[in-house]
Order: C-alpha cells, then sequence, then structure tokens
DNA sequence: TCAACGTTTCAAGTATTATTGAAATAATGG
DNA sequence: CCATTATTTCAATAATACTTGAAACGTTGA
C-alpha cells in the first residue's frame, strides 16, 4: 500500500456517514449488505448510500458483487487493516505509544 | 477518542502535505522541529507549513510549544494512537485480518 | 416482452478545503 | 526602542466534496 492509496483510503474514512458505513458492514462480516440495507442503517437516502459506497469501493475499503437484483457490500479488511498497517510501521516508525493501542484493546 | 475526534483525524491526515509532516515528525520524535525547518521538510511555503499545522493541531495530532523565536511542534503519539485504536477496536469489532497488520510489522 | 424493483448516474446548488502572496503579530538581540 | 527573524492571519481564487431529487440503467418474475 503506497502514500496515495493511503490518503485515498484515510480521505475515504474521514465522513461521518461513510465511518457508519464500515462500522455497520464490519458488523456484517462476510455476508455483506445491499446497498438499500445500508442506506437504512446510516439513515441516508439511496442515492447518497450508493454515492459513499463508491467512495468507498474506489478506496479499496469495500468490494461490491452483485447477487440478482441486489449488489452485496463487504469490507474489505485487508485494505482496511494496510491502511492502519501503513499508519503504524511506515508513518509512525512502529513507535511504541502507538503500537500499544492496538496491542491492548481499550487503552486509548 | 470519540467519533467526531476520529474524523477530524482522519481527515487531518488524508492530505499529501499533513501526512508528510507527520512522517517528518516522527523522526524527529520528542525533540520536534519549528514550522520553517517543517516546511522547508517537506517542500511548502511557511504560510501553507502554518496552515496544515494548525489543522494538524486542532485534530489534537500534534502540539505546538514556543521556544524563544520559534515553535517547536511535535507529534501526539497518544492521539495518533487513539485514532489507531479506534479504528481497530471500535470500528473495525478486532477483526483478525487488521489486528494482523498491527502484530506482524511488514504484514500489510 | 413488460412491469417492478434495486441501484447508479446526473445536474445543480451549497459548502468546505487548498493555495498563494502580502500584511500583521510575537519575540529576541543590539 | 528598533531591526530582525519566525510565525500566523488574511483575502482572493481555485479546486474538491456533499446533498438532493429526478432520470436512467440493469435484473428479475410474470
Amino acid at each position: 500500500m503506497d502514500e496515495s492509496q493511503v490518503i485515498d483510503a484515510l480521505g475515504a474514512l474521514a465522513q461521518e456517514t461513510r465511518l457508519r458505513i464500515l462500522r455497520f458492514l464490519v458488523t456484517k462480516g462476510s455476508d455483506g449488505a445491499s446497498a438499500g440495507e445500508i442506506g437504512e442503517a446510516v439513515d441516508a437516502a439511496s442515492s447518497r448510500a450508493s454515492f459513499h459506497l463508491s467512495t468507498l469501493a474506489n478506496a479499496g475499503l469495500v468490494t461490491a458483487e452483485r447477487k440478482s437484483r441486489h449488489i452485496i457490500y463487504r469490507v474489505n479488511f485487508d485494505a482496511v487493516g494496510g491502511m492502519i498497517g501503513y499508519l503504524i510501521n511506515d508513518c509512525c516508525g512502529n513507535h511504541q505509544a502507538v503500537i500499544a493501542c492496538c496491542q491492548i484493546p481499550g487503552k486509548c
């Protein structure tokens, strides 16, 4: 994951609706959810949910797969992990205070 | 760290110059660096560096301390860790693929 | 094929953010 | 106190992003 990919991913998550979408999709795991279900869950019109989902997909943070009339969106956990790994390893030089937050759940 | 703080922090880092500033300040550790030195390091005019530094400071990611004619900026490692911890714990539900990136350096 | 459903695209308006250079502020040494 | 240095603020412009509703698209079942 290079710098510009990380910037895209950070920008994609720096928005209330999209952060909520990610949280919701995480709870759905590999089942994923359709755009309509997602829009309802985060209280957004379908066009708005679609817009934000395509932003997340462009940033690589979610995947889309058509299933009949629905399009199922899922979190791309590797991409989320890659972004976080970049922040920890490349950007923060594995600084102790940063690593502690990952190794001790609830610390930060 | 609550949702809106995390969104501010993510937005602050979702910009090339500011991400570079963070990386540079990480290498400086507790010594920190002045706005002029930072601007030179990231190839930005002083007014631009100042603007981005205040954005980072507003998001809590850096601290500012006047030392004689200079103002020394330092990374707030706790804030960076807090943001990352939020993503891992609250947002991603400690999903294995995400955690792996923190525990195995170089994995992602 | 046609109607219905879920989803995406589009256009217009609004808002936020980035950039630049100039002016203003703050602190120090002479 | 004044000149110098470091930094911030300001104003104007440009670019990017958000929201909304309507229209268009693709898929399915009748």
